[in-house]
DNA sequence: CTCGGATGTCTAGCGGTGCTAGATTTTGCG
DNA sequence: CGCAAAATCTAGCACCGCTAGACATCCGAG
């Protein structure tokens, strides 16, 4: 009984270990220097174990991603609006230092395709909270709009500007005139001039 | 001098060929699918051969991305609006058309990190055209706004949704008011009810 | 305390990858 | 024809994800 119990917390310390080293590895190095090789190597066991804890590679990639959805809906959860600031220019500040800063976990999360069942069964719960966190961002400016088809409208738009941003694609120069847009269009408020 | 011609002719359209070939490959089955060794057995020639036209793999994937900017430039400057649609609506309809009827192609223009320099220096022409396309059909809803930086908005809300679809991480359903909500909130236009 | 089976871990290897050195064939000219 | 040069291929390297089977460790029964 204890002992049963004391190999399976073992066996989950592990497995986090894993998960852990996975994630730093590739936020270190990028994914591409994640390899099970590198990854037995700094867990300090062999490749066959990680091959005990997970399906195969994609399924340590698809772990470190739902834990990164965690973190983003705690993220998201803290970003509250300084005074004079709109909640939904605090969560898109959020979103986009969180996809910033941990590029290669952002890239596990919504990048690489993954067989992580977003549809509609069995989505992790991890996703729903942080798709709630913009949710509750939106619903500030939703007017008479469709509250769940803004907020997709939203997080795509987050989307295309973090990893546009990330490869290099847009420039620089625009970012801040670039956020003020977005926020100015999908707010009810008439775009006043001056910006 | 007439045979040299002849030599670069032929080592032109097999450079060509090399590129329809990795393009034709990766549509047809995926980028996964695209090794050195199919490439080579498709083309009919050995490995080594590809290294005497590309530096490597991903300067094949390079070209097929550039290439695959002029077929959006192309693909959007024909999208004109029929009666009663805004410019704006026809270019993302035809925008998210061509994400969803070619994903492969545009996983490299668009997804796949490449050295591509996007930045200030030596942008291929293919996207610059690409981009202008953006613009002139942002222009006309543009109002007092910075249009450039719009058109980057508008860019990568299209970006962000098509590369959320493809990966299944929005609701299907919600296709059609998702396209409406994000036009409205860019156009001028103050949001009409009923929609 | 010893021993045997279950559990856990490792070594070694398979078929695949991108890429390349050196051998081999083909080419075009004197 | 003979032969250098150009073009092409064969064969191999180091690495990848993954796994079968050998080995080590552990725990409980006698």
């Amino acid at each position: 009984m204890s002992i049963q119990n004391r190999r399976e917390r073992e066996r989950a310390e592990r497995h986090q270990l894993i998960i852990d080293a996975a994630r730093d590895l590739a936020e270190a190095e990028g994914w591409d220097a994640v390899t099970t090789r590198r990854l037995a190597e700094k867990v300090e066991y062999s490749q066959p174990v990680l091959y005990s804890h997970f399906k195969g590679k994609d399924a340590i990639v698809r772990a470190v991603a739902i834990q990164g959805c965690g973190d983003l809906a705690r993220v998201l959860r803290k970003a509250r609006p300084s005074r004079g600031e709109s909640r939904l220019r605090a969560a898109a500040e959020a979103y986009l230092r969180f996809a910033r800063e941990r590029p290669a976990l952002y890239d596990a999360m919504f990048v690489q395709q993954s067989d992580i069942p977003w549809g509609t069964e069995e989505v992790p719960q991890e996703l729903l909270d942080a798709f709630g966190e913009l949710v509750a961002a939106v619903e500030p400016v939703r007017g008479e709009r469709h509250l769940e088809a803004l907020t997709e409208v939203f997080w795509s738009s987050l989307h295309g500007i973090a990893t546009l941003v990330q490869g290099g694609r847009l420039r620089p120069a625009y970012d801040d005139t670039r956020l003020d847009l977005l926020l100015g269009a999908l707010s009810l408020a008439q775009h006043e001039d001056g910006l």
